[in-house]
DNA sequence: GGTGAAAAACACGATAA
DNA sequence: TTATCGTGTTTTTCACC
């Protein structure tokens, strides 16, 4: 499914919304007691979310230290030409790219920021080789090194509803 | 729990984390018959793994639109002084910001990496003013629009293990 | 929306290899 | 460390109101 369709949201899903996200081991039972509902009724909000989209997916976020990628870098990145097809080649190249967590498309000096995730800097340079200066497309990049990762995750601020 | 002990981690933990770290729908079992385990050593081996912290938590993403956040922007921040005590101001400014998605810390010519989500460029404006003008610590700061977000999500790169 | 029953998934202990 | 079995519990799913 896909439905992004005129799906209203209450107070009622927001209030699940800002739970589920935040943790969904919660039992339906807990959410339900805390807004007011019935069980079946977070459940059936939680399935008409999935079904619509609103919840794109449920899924564990690992702690990237023990699982060996120790080095989170910040890169701007810079491209020579940027026609429809050259976009859409740099796109694909970094979703290919497992060490590319995140990739934004912007406006401003840099053209795209990356954020990846290596083991050490000898991982980044190889990725940087094979991913940016490979690229005759690419004019200029920046990196910065993540000495702390304050704030990270994919949550969002869910206002609460009337 | 938070035992950061010598938890090595064998090439059954890395299969049933690539999986869980994308859906933690699946089923035990369907994992248990996919790598060749039983269900209960599945468990007790996602137990372990959320025991030990190599599993932060387990949540549920939802697409920004639907809920009015249209707007994802990367803004880069350069701070007037650095001390500790500085730094550490900032820091719980940024996990206090609901707005701030992520917040990193790097190095380079800027301090502080922030992904900002908010509904349109006026909530963005508010978010500036209230954190970044009206700190007389923040020398300056670069906005990146986002034309498109190509890549989302706090997902790992895992490698199998031998 | 709610209720309740059926089904599925999970948790845990015991045993054995 | 596994697998398997058995049991009880919890959670989800679904039909029906």
């Amino acid at each position: 499914m896909h439905n992004d369709d005129s799906t209203e949201l209450d107070s009622f899903d927001y209030r699940i919304l800002q739970r589920w996200q935040a943790d969904t081991r919660l039992p339906a039972k807990t959410i339900a007691d805390e807004i007011g509902l019935s069980v079946a009724a977070v459940q059936r909000r939680l399935k008409r979310l999935r079904d619509s989209g609103v919840i794109r997916r449920e899924v564990a976020e690992l702690e990237p230290r023990p699982l060996g990628l120790a080095v989170t870098c910040v890169v701007m990145v810079d491209l020579e030409r940027e026609s429809a097809a050259d976009l859409e080649r740099f796109r694909r190249k970094m979703l290919a790219a497992a060490e590319v967590q995140q990739c934004y498309y912007v406006t401003g000096q840099s053209d795209f920021v990356l954020i990846v995730l290596v083991s050490d800097m000898e991982a980044y340079d190889a990725f940087t080789r094979r991913t940016l200066l490979d690229d005759t497309n690419v004019r200029s990049f920046t990196t910065h090194v993540t000495l702390e990762r304050v704030k990270t995750g994919a949550g969002l601020a869910l206002r609460d509803k009337p």
